[in-house]
DNA sequence: CAAACATTCAACCTTTTGGTTGAATAATAC
DNA sequence: GTATTATTCAACCAAAAGGTTGAATGTTTG
């Protein structure tokens, strides 16, 4: 699997985007991340293992404590693959424009 | 499932990835998005099916042929939920950036 | 040392995913 | 009107995903 498709699945799953989110705060241990959710803590370890795999998340063990903290690094990494297509909407946009500019002279012709 | 978390699923396979970037060259059939993949044609409908469940293809049926063209909307959707960490990503580099300028005042204090 | 805590491991279960093959449907071409 | 072409539908399969529970592993605390 490639990091681009570990990203991707790691951030398809809603409770993984609001542990990315909360994680943007600052560390946070497996249970402080596990408490808002409805779910068991063992749910939560394996959601972090996942993202952790995806290379979201970096772990420092700290006694019996784990604490995680955020890696941008594959973020950006979508972002750019993501980017790649603002220009093609952007383009649709201008296309957009060309058919307005186009219905506007058409009109123009109708009126002369 | 929300949008978001259908745009991500959609986009987390390297085949459909691969379908999203040619068709940004413009509309394809089914059996022309198939022809480059060592994958049965069914298997290429069924991906082209999940991009269109997550409102990323649109189909336009024409005779026999189904022609199929790139949706940007859920692209933006995901650019604007992962661009909300760009804002982390430069804080980090910030952090770098106040981390290497303490090192330097350090390095300062050594030469005095 | 014994109890409590933080976390993972292991086994299990159900649903989803990504692929297959074979048949159905519908439009086109000869 | 019979092939051929474009596509889906349906059934099946193996593997992965997302959850559960119960036990194990370490660490801290009283």
């Amino acid at each position: 699997m490639s990091s681009l498709d570990l990203a991707f699945a790691a951030l398809a799953d809603p409770t993984r985007r609001r542990i990315v989110a909360r994680l943007t705060r600052g560390e946070l241990r497996v249970t402080d991340l596990a408490q808002p959710f409805a779910m068991s803590l063992n749910a939560v370890s394996k959601h972090v293992k996942v993202l952790e795999g995806a290379g979201l998340v970096r772990r420092r063990r700290e006694g019996r404590e784990h604490y995680l903290r955020l890696r941008a690094a594959p973020l950006r990494e979508v972002a750019r693959w993501t980017s790649q297509y603002e220009r093609f909407w952007n383009q649709r946009l201008d296309a957009l424009g060309a058919f307005l500019d186009k219905q506007t002279e058409n009109d123009d012709e109708g009126s002369q």
